[in-house]
DNA sequence: AAAAAACCGTGACATACATCACATCCATTT
DNA sequence: AAATGGATGTGATGTATGTCACGGTTTTTT
């Protein structure tokens, strides 16, 4: 149940196996059914979670309705609303399963006891942190300084298998435009 | 001269004398005057850099000559592209000095000395990029969601004295927006 | 199997923003 | 003090994308 979260790990730092033994005693396992939500927004965002099998997806619904998706949460990804995690305050994000998941939950305290009892960890989680500020910060440049055919193509790229698992209004809200004109997009590029 | 970083890293951490004494001798001071560059696109970011005093941006420019601005590094933030800095690939980024600037700089192994001789830096270092990732992701949702005009405010919201230290078409490029469709939004402003 | 809901495409029209062009104003340099 | 370049404002026009509306198809639920 923990080997996936254990060859993520060896990925980044050397760990004993007697510190994962321990790590593995903070983390809750839980599964969830495809469209059940694991955070809503307005609740504390209790737990950050490993997705061990699955996919999730963190987003917001702003006042017209309209969801803006902030991460597809895939196999061997953390999700959360960090902001809430850390500090308890209420989550601006909504966190759903796409497909029937698998996951590894830990609360903030057991995550401050890992942080503090294996500095190894610490180590792997800014790690993560730093990779994600670096694709969030790349994904932001693309969004203000490129068009919508480009953002898409980049998705595509970057995962390729993602428009078989995910519908695609969803990724026009991920890469922001409507689905309209993802629509639209979608059929000059087969045509053209 | 390493007052201010003390402060700064004592807000996050607490480190002893002896710690913040190893530190200090791991860091280049350096003046930067206005408009000269610490970092242009194409060669490697071999620092990290503490801004003590003055004003930093760090920015790309697209095929029409167009400036995109990531980030605005202001007293006591850290600047670098931090993908060239971990990896030593060709930065994405340039970082320019709009204010005569006094910097303290980190080598990469300089950076990784500190981190493993001082545990309590990888504390820091994470806790950083968190709050950076957590402001990153924000501002990604506002650029997907919302208007120019919000985005805007948003902006004079963060950093009241922005707008006296920075031309508009930086702003401009920072929110995602063209200097003209500005400047057209701060005199409807004004008006209404 | 039937019903309901989610999904996707597409036309007509509206709008926010970009682009191009020009004028003025201000600051920095020599 | 003159000169150069940077910065800002504003009009005319173009374009990408949003909004609203409808229909057909597929998937999920009961």
């Amino acid at each position: 149940m923990f080997e996936f979260l254990h060859q993520k790990v060896n990925e980044t730092i050397n760990i004993t196996d007697e510190e994962f033994e321990y790590a593995k005693t903070l983390f809750i396992p839980k599964k969830l059914r495809k469209k059940r939500f694991l955070l809503e927004e307005g609740e504390p965002c209790v737990y950050t979670t490993f997705v061990e099998k699955g996919l999730l997806r963190s987003f917001t619904v702003d006042d017209k309705g309209n969801e803006h998706i902030l991460q597809f949460g895939m196999e061997g990804w953390w999700v959360a609303d960090l902001y809430s995690f850390l500090t308890g305050e209420p989550s601006e994000y909504n966190i759903e399963a796409l497909e029937d998941s698998e996951l590894l939950l830990i609360t903030k305290s057991s995550w401050d006891l890992l942080l503090d009892e294996v500095p190894a960890f610490e180590r792997y989680f800014r790690t993560l942190i730093q990779n994600n500020l670096i694709a969030t910060q790349r994904r932001l440049m693309g969004t203000i300084s490129t068009t919508a055919e480009e953002r898409y193509n980049k998705l595509l790229q970057d995962f390729p298998r993602i428009s078989q698992r995910v519908p695609q209004h969803m990724i026009a809200s991920y890469i922001g435009v409507t689905r309209e004109t993802l629509s639209r997009l979608r059929s000059q590029m087969t045509s053209g």
